[in-house]
DNA sequence: GTCAATTATTGACGTTTCGTCAAATCTGTC
DNA sequence: GACAGATTTGACGAAACGTCAATAATTGAC
């Protein structure tokens, strides 16, 4: 029924733009450097119209976060796919999580502010439901890998200890290390001087913790890295190269 | 020269008030119900008296965190006055701070606000080096501890790992745990019951990976926490019982 | 006790931004 | 080219921030 015209082309690629100004806004001056006019006016479109695409500000920024989201999920996918051992395959969706890290550094600034400022609230329930999903498949992506670890019987988790459990301690690990790093420019003061290599091997440690095996004192997973990296990212290479992108440090 | 009359020791006073109203504001409305307005109405002065006290909206959020940075503190310093080995007295950070995220959750809201909705960029160069000085008195006091265990000979970094590094690694852990625990209401609809007791075991495994001795495997780290729990943290003991503290789950 | 100087309080006001909606404009169809 | 329906516009009201001149209270010297 719904003709595909000029007028709905045009339509569909304005939410693109306005989703791309209203990025550029928050990155550069805030939270609180978003504002609607300011979008409209930098569109020349009247503000009207911007509430034509999203019913408020809130929708805005909850779908730059699902946006990027689903570039997550994407890396998530091909890191898994990597074959081999379940530890390997973790490694897998250890680089894709670094890799998005660098890519969309900006993604853990996003987060925060959405779950933080009201957002959630705010937001409608399609959306949010939209960006709690993306957030359950990128964990279910992990807890599949764990599971498996246990079904090839390379790891024993502790008694009552669940696989969503083990998914909780990487999530966080992760998340924490990469919202620190995002929104605490002076990490360096603090001593800590390559947050995001650093990230992988400290999961690599609690890893250990949990002896899955092979341990990363037996086996090099910097070599593994370096293949996913190779097999499973090369479309990202040449983009992470300009990021000047170092697994093996 | 400054006499503290009963008119200075009124204002000083008034000065809690003003933040313990913000307080509950903010946690019952979350960012946007905090408003000077409100503020105002709610403890019947005039908005401008309220300017008086703080420059503005900002300023009052980093107070809030700077009050609960100060508690974290004396926390951490309790716990790791806890005598023993270097890894026993870190177990003693540990208590404390799973003791402060549950006497304070909201403090995780807080922190992540402050962070991010431009708070730190309004606020005062005097409250934000308060700020920070409170965190890094606190990682200061766990890298005292890594170090110390690496001076017992107790714990070897890998190579090119300094102790801030592993500090790092613990404090994103906790505070990426605590954080997600905080605002997302439905981790036990992922399969995540206990969140904060976990993240003591995660943290253990963690430290397991690094093989600081004794390794959780061959000591029971829990009979120790409950120890620091009873000769450092006796005062809260109560008011734990009340939030049904289980150090023992 | 009075009074001038200092300090504290007030709330109306200007400004910014959000989000709305009736009117104006544009688009596609017959 | 006339008409219905879709789209766009921008003036408008509401809410909140932060200011500041005017007002009130306090203090301390005499």
């Amino acid at each position: 029924m719904t003709k595909v015209t000029r007028k709905k082309r045009e339509i569909q690629q304005r939410e693109e733009k306005i989703l791309s100004v209203a990025q550029s806004l928050i990155l550069s001056e805030g939270y609180h450097g978003l504002n609607m006019d300011r979008i409209a006016e930098s569109l020349e479109y009247s503000k009207g119209t911007i509430y034509n695409h999203f019913p408020n500000k809130e929708e805005i920024i909850l779908a730059l976060g699902i946006r990027t989201m689903e570039s997550r999920i994407e890396l998530f996918r091909r890191g898994s796919e990597f074959p081999g051992l379940s530890r390997e395959r973790l490694q897998g969706i250890g680089v894709a999580s670094e890799i998005f890290a660098r890519l969309y550094p900006h993604h853990f600034f996003l987060e925060q502010m959405i779950r933080i400022s009201s957002i959630w609230e705010k937001a409608s329930e399609r959306r949010r439901q939209q960006f709690q999903s993306c957030e359950m498949q990128c964990m279910a992506s992990v807890a599949k890998i764990v599971s498996a670890g246990v079904a090839e019987n390379n790891l024993k988790l502790p008694e009552g200890f669940t696989p969503q459990d083990l998914v909780y301690g990487l999530w966080s690990l992760v998340s924490g290390a990469y919202s620190l790093a995002a929104s605490n420019p002076n990490l360096a003061q603090l001593g800590i001087n390559e947050p995001y290599s650093r990230v992988r091997l400290l999961a690599n440690h609690l890893l250990d913790g949990f002896q899955w095996r092979p341990l990363s004192t037996d086996y090099d997973y910097s070599i593994v890295a370096e293949k996913v990296l190779h097999t499973q990212f090369l479309p990202e290479l040449s983009r992470l190269e300009q990021l000047q992108f170092p697994l093996s440090r």
